[in-house]
DNA sequence: TTTTCCAATGATGTGCACAACGATACCCGA
DNA sequence: TCGGGTATCGTTGTGCACATCATTGGAAAA
């Protein structure tokens, strides 16, 4: 497709690409499970296979992607047990950002979490949604991430936020039994979330902006768990 | 050096490798800040540039190592505000081990923290001292990660104790003013809390456990702290 | 018809030669 | 003697050819 920039320091051009494909695996253009090409990918960045390897051992530290031997480079799954244990984590770290350095937003912050509950409101129905939400919950979890100067701690739950929101979201939107039902409904909780936090930052308060958000994905949690026991006993 | 094995699986040796290089470095083999030679490395393991850097790679997505392009691979030092924000979140990643799928140690695993606390008490003086105390700690850092069956949880807490441990380790063995005498006394710190840990294990209270751990976290903090005011009016 | 073996295929892993880059030391001119 | 520009060297980054592995399909034997 388009090589990008011809010539951009090499630091740069692996640092843009992983951006990339990061992206493109959260949003689900690559859904759990399938599989990559190297030699395609190369192909469509203009690059050799060597420079790309680098990037996807990166991915692959991170868990994002497997790479097997003679087979192919996969987009990992996360079974149900270690997906149960990420959201355990996840309500726990959900009040540490209001703990641990909270700083209150500066207008342009306030400014995105105001688009951002708009956008969720006004989220056209189609084809499209489900890329669309998935847009939605990655700037969401990107605006949330500059609530709290302590970055570690908002490193991991970003990276544990795409953990579990790819796989959350590819589950709503594979059809088992309820198709589009009940994405429709995690869009409504979704834009309520939203203006809610919106409106606790507004004030500022941030203890109950991370506690609006831990109330959510506790919840969230609860409805995944439910959706499972309804498709076992099929 | 030693080739290892001639031939194993490929996936097996990089991931042997990876945890080589990182023991290395949390040992303080390699310090914060020394360069390592690609082709040395390379070489002492009886394989090419190309399989070594894709576990570099690794280490570089791990924060471990930094590659700047045409000047080396450096093994990563860490800003003393970040060191902080570490600690704070160390500090209160501390209690969730309790309180996430907590896990009563079994007879095996009760031995192995008897045998810390043993080594601890015992810990020989001389110039392997240091690396003896690292061991220890890293050892130490392993047992309790099997305290919790919350796999996210405990990859993470022992990532922060890796960042945490061999930067705080070096600054101790870095005779700036106080040389050794810094050291004797941390020995003394954790020989206490690994026996305070053991016994809290033994009956077994792991939330005693790890408020104890949480204490000495906490509290190594603030020695670093006062170290760090104390060698700044220089 | 079924089973077994093997060859062909497509993927990732490895080695090597070269390019690109940054730091350093050196030389030349003022 | 000092300053600046340049050449050289060491290191990481890239491209390519090949090795290695796992799957799959078909052919041959039971």
């Amino acid at each position: 497709m388009a090589p990008a920039e011809p010539h951009l320091t090499a630091r740069l051009r692996s640092a843009r690409l992983e951006q990339i494909l990061r992206e493109r695996i959260c949003l689900l253009d690559y859904p759990p499970g399938v599989k990559l090409s190297e030699e395609a990918l190369a192909g469509e960045f203009g690059m050799s296979r060597t420079p790309l390897r680098r990037v996807l051992a990166r991915l692959e530290a991170t868990g994002l992607l497997q790479s097997v031997h003679g087979v192919g480079t996969f987009v990992t799954d996360v079974a149900d047990a270690e997906l149960d244990r990420i959201y355990a984590l996840r309500i726990e770290l959900a009040i540490l950002a209001a703990r641990l350095e909270p700083r209150p937003p500066a207008p342009p912050l306030l400014a995105r979490f105001r688009e951002i509950a708009t956008r969720a409101r006004d989220l056209p129905a189609g084809p499209e949604t489900p890329r669309a939400f998935a847009r939605l919950i990655l700037d969401f979890s990107a605006a949330q991430s500059e609530l709290s100067g302590n970055q570690p701690l908002m490193e991991m739950t970003g990276h544990l936020h795409g953990q579990t929101a790819r796989i959350w979201l590819h589950a709503l939107t594979q059809p088992e039994d309820g198709p589009r039902l009940d994405l429709a409904e995690e869009i409504a909780i979704f834009a309520r979330e939203a203006e809610d936090v919106r409106d606790a930052l507004e004030i500022p308060d941030l203890e109950a902006a991370a506690a609006i958000h831990r109330a959510h994905v506790s919840m969230s949690f609860r409805r995944l768990q439910e959706r499972r026991a309804q498709g076992r006993p099929d």
